[in-house]
DNA sequence: GCCCACCCGTAC
DNA sequence: GACGTACGGGTGGGCC
């Protein structure tokens, strides 16, 4: 049972200012009145309710402006303009047949909340359609705020992350911050991050007014003041909400009664609103809530011939929604315990496999007799497939000794491009689109409970599983639809492809030599051992070297040296490599540590860890590729990470020189030289940047000769390390000040560097702030492939980094593109050519193949070529280094 | 014993 | 505060 409780006059305000001036022929304004018929009309399909409010203002003064006088004083009169269109709007909600509410003396807010709590009372689950951040402290056990400006919807999680802090202590902190439109005025130098941290630490506002006297700072003097002269007092008497002015009749009276058809068309008439006349029509006459009509039926399978039966209908539909259930979570390991599917949506069924004998309730098919049965589906490449991570059900089946052929839709990586930036988990996709609340997963598999999957009983794993395929399949046609033609082109020719290929990668996996590595750890332990010895005897007591808070204690405490700078979170004295760097030339001990920390990072993060991660039956190292986890579009590895193992030092390339290949075979390492760089001239439209890369020359040695006034031939090392700071500096958007940090420069030259680069490459000066300004304007922006980017959204301290990932992102995400489009085609290639070569990583601008004797000559030539005609349609031409060797130190 | 935030460091 | 995107190891504190 839905209560839905829409906030016509918040609503109607906003319409009024975002859908601009609608006006009739004959001069009546309907913008606003405009956005509250698209507001019903879409709360009526989003939220189907069995009872339902629309609130408004009632005219005159409320108990808060007796209370303060003040209150809203700042607001300038209502625009007649608006004013004009209320009694149309209110006869509209009327024609809809839904009841409207308006109580004098309080406002609409108090209105809601007090309906709200008879829903929660009554044990309905209450909607709020709102835009107002005063009626989040209403949200949860039940309660829902629902945004359709933003179509967003807040439950106690959503609220928390919007604010920090949970429902219950929204009014407390909104009297904290104060609210400039009410003219309420909240605690002086307050916002949103000290609010949230002080109810964090107190809990409620209560508690922080008994405890103001330990608050330090300007800001406790701030507290302790609007505590003394009553103002905080009075602030949070304003923004609590009346909850006992529900109207008589309570929830009986809301009821929605049938729509007048008759007068909603006259409205429409009147208003001249051609697309609504037929809305209320084609909405349900008696509303019912989604989850209960439109979801699918539930079966447990347990013989072939209900199977194939159940197959058999995907060949009238087209489509195939499956998803596997596994005990062990690395797909490379993961053992089948049984796998749903539906092939109609209105039929979701689980055919158990290996449930443990307690568990499984009956008989269960095998292993081998499902897929005999299910492999012909999964084969027929005219059948397409839908799944939600499918790269992992691919894994599972080609263990299980079936391949799946055709289109294979990914309802995640669907998501990842029709709504970037939001989230991709299959329970926060059905709870978005579906509002379908999963069922969690860790309820089912708990120690208490069941250990892994193999231990849920069938019936809860059917229900579990059943859903699972169900909303894959729905999901598939609702992500398909908000994509517009670029994000479909996307999609379709290149990250639907690219994740089968991406499975193919992960099987192939990469050989290490465990032996070497093994050995390298050994020799880097033996020396860690004597560092600890001598840090102790520096110290003149034993520590954990590998702890960053005693290293602080013992340097800057014991050993009294001078801390640089704070840690990220504040609340350490950092021990960074920089700041031991600059403590090295006083302090032994901090030369200790730096060695130590770097055999640390490479004992413990590659040379013990990678042999581990060997499987046992390949043989080889097969990490994770993930496609939806970077929010610029690029590919991200992981279990193990293979795209940061060490380059940089002698060192490091120990630990590179490990990764080789098959016998017989050699590595090739293809690599996009200064792909970022090239994105920027292509982006920026420089004309002298464009031109340095036609004309194919040194980039830094360029930028330095602009910069340093020089001939390129003049360019020493040292100025020529300049110029390339200067060059990765701008991709990430980098100021003077972290120039000068990086090259041990006063900020004042650096700045200097800086503004001659911008006085010789005016485009990319140019370049920067549109970008900016268009990610602030839009919150996103675009790869030269069109990929949307979230970016340029962020409010306080966060503004100025969200700045700079929007400098970033079109440069990191169009990289990203260019590289996936690559891989796409060298592997059509490879396939096409039956060439036994095969790709095994790639890490962002670098792909690395392991090549068969006798076709070295052959990817020498293609592949960079093939690699370089991805950016065609580019302003700069693109160029790629390829190097063949034994191992992947030596193509590096 | 498990989980998570924090600090730090590796890659491009 | 100050350089973007990732992943992951170790510590140490909280929780069960």
């Amino acid at each position: 049972m839905r209560l839905l409780l829409a906030d016509a006059a918040g609503y109607l305000y906003r319409a009024f200012h975002a859908v601009g001036d609608l006006r009739t022929s004959g001069g009546q304004p309907t913008g606003a009145v405009f956005g509250v018929v698209r507001m019903l009309a879409r709360l009526r399909r989003r939220w189907p309710p069995e009872k339902v409010a629309c609130i408004m203002d009632a005219r005159g003064p409320t108990f808060r402006h007796k209370m303060y006088p003040q209150y809203k004083a700042h607001r300038p009169p209502m625009d007649p303009d608006l004013a004009a269109q209320i009694p149309l709007a209110k006869e509209f909600i009327r024609a809809a047949g839904w009841p409207l509410l308006c109580v004098e003396g309080v406002e609409a807010d108090d209105v809601i909340a007090s309906l709200a709590r008879l829903g929660k009372a009554a044990g309905m689950e209450v909607v709020i359609a709102s835009g107002d951040k005063d009626l989040m402290q209403l949200v949860g056990g039940g309660t829902l705020l629902y945004d359709s400006a933003s179509d967003k919807t807040y439950d106690a999680e959503g609220v928390r992350d919007k604010f920090s802090v949970p429902p219950e202590a929204v009014a407390d902190y909104l009297a904290l911050v104060g609210d400039a439109s009410d003219n309420i005025r909240g605690v002086e130098k307050v916002g949103p991050k000290t609010a949230a941290k002080w109810l964090a630490q107190h809990g409620t506002l209560d508690a922080i007014v008994a405890a103001a006297e330990t608050f330090p700072g300007k800001v406790g003097e701030n507290l302790r003041a609007a505590v003394a002269n009553g103002g905080l007092a009075l602030a949070r008497a304003l923004v609590a909400l009346r909850e006992d002015v529900a109207p008589e009749g309570g929830l009986e009276s809301l009821a929605p009664r049938a729509p007048d058809a008759k007068e909603w068309r006259r409205l429409c008439d009147e208003c001249e609103f051609r697309e609504f006349s037929s809305a209320l029509e084609t909405a349900p006459a008696k509303a019912k809530p989604q989850q209960e009509d439109g979801r699918a039926k539930a079966v447990t399978v347990r013989d072939v011939a209900t199977l194939t039966k159940m197959l058999e209908q995907s060949r009238k539909s087209g489509a195939l929604a499956i998803d596997t259930e596994t005990v062990g979570a690395p797909a490379m390991q993961a053992e089948i315990v049984g796998f749903s599917f539906t092939a109609d949506g209105k039929t979701a069924a689980y055919v158990p496999l290996a449930h443990s004998e307690s568990a499984a309730e009956g008989e269960q098919l095998t292993v081998t007799q499902a897929v005999a049965a299910l492999r012909p589906f999964l084969e027929d490449a005219k059948l397409r497939k839908i799944a939600h991570n499918g790269k992992y059900d691919i894994h599972i089946f080609a263990r299980c000794g079936a391949r799946i052929n055709g289109i294979f839709d990914d309802t995640k990586i669907a998501a990842y491009i029709a709504e970037p930036g939001l989230q991709t988990s299959m329970p926060a996709l059905a709870k978005r689109h579906l509002k379908m609340e999963k069922i969690v997963f860790g309820d089912l598999v708990d120690k208490k409970t069941a250990k892994d999957f193999s231990e849920v009983n069938v019936d809860a794993a059917t229900r579990y599983a059943a859903e699972d395929a169900e909303a894959a399949w729905r999901l598939q046609k609702i992500l398909s639809a908000k994509m517009d033609s670029a994000a479909r082109r996307l999609y379709e020719t290149m990250d639907r492809p690219l994740m089968p290929l991406l499975a193919k990668m992960e099987r192939t996996g990469v050989r290490i030599n465990s032996e070497e590595l093994s050995a390298l750890a050994k020799d880097m332990h033996a020396r860690m051992e004597t560092l600890e010895k001598e840090a102790e005897e520096a110290a003149g007591h034993s520590f954990n070297l590998n702890s960053p808070r005693q290293l602080e204690k013992v340097l800057f405490d014991e050993m009294r040296a001078q801390p640089k700078r704070k840690t990220a979170g504040g609340k350490a004295r950092s021990t960074s490599e920089e700041v031991l760097e600059s403590l090295a030339a006083d302090y032994p001990l901090a030369k200790i540590a730096l060695e130590h920390r770097s055999l640390a990072k490479l004992s413990g993060t590659y040379a013990d860890a990678l042999p581990r991660a060997v499987h046992p039956q390949t043989g080889r190292v097969h990490s994770e590729f993930n496609q939806t986890s970077a929010a610029t579009g690029r590919i991200a590895s992981s279990s193990p990470n293979l795209q940061n193992i060490p380059v940089r030092t002698a060192e490091g390339r120990r630990i590179r020189r490990a990764f080789v290949a098959e016998k017989g075979m050699l590595l090739a390492s293809a690599d996009y030289s200064q792909i970022e760089l090239r994105l920027m001239a292509h982006f920026s439209g420089d004309e002298n940047l464009r031109a340095a890369f036609a004309r194919g020359e040194d980039i830094h040695r360029r930028t330095a000769a602009e910069v340093f006034h020089l001939q390129a031939e003049e360019v020493d090392s040292e100025q020529r390390r300049a110029a390339k700071a200067i060059n990765f500096g701008l991709i990430y958007g980098m100021s003077a000040f972290g120039l000068a940090q990086t090259l041990h420069i006063p900020q004042e030259r650096a700045r200097h560097y800086m503004d001659r680069y911008f006085s010789r490459y005016p485009g990319v000066a140019e370049y920067m702030e549109n970008i900016r300004a268009q990610a602030a304007q839009n919150g996103y922006v675009e790869t030269v492939f069109g990929r949307r980017l979230p970016a340029g959204r962020g409010a306080g301290r966060a503004q100025a980094a969200a700045g700079r990932a929007a400098i970033n992102a079109p440069m990191q995400g169009s990289a990203a593109d260019l590289i996936k489009m690559a891989m796409l085609a060298a592997d059509e290639w490879l396939q096409k050519n039956k060439m036994q070569t095969r790709m095994i990583l790639q890490v962002y601008d670098e792909l690395l193949l392991e090549v068969a004797a006798g076709e070295e000559a052959e990817v020498r030539a293609r592949l960079p070529e093939l690699m370089c005609a991805q950016g065609e349609s580019l302003a700069v031409p693109l160029a790629v280094d390829v190097r063949l060797g034994e191992n992947w130190d030596a193509v590096s």
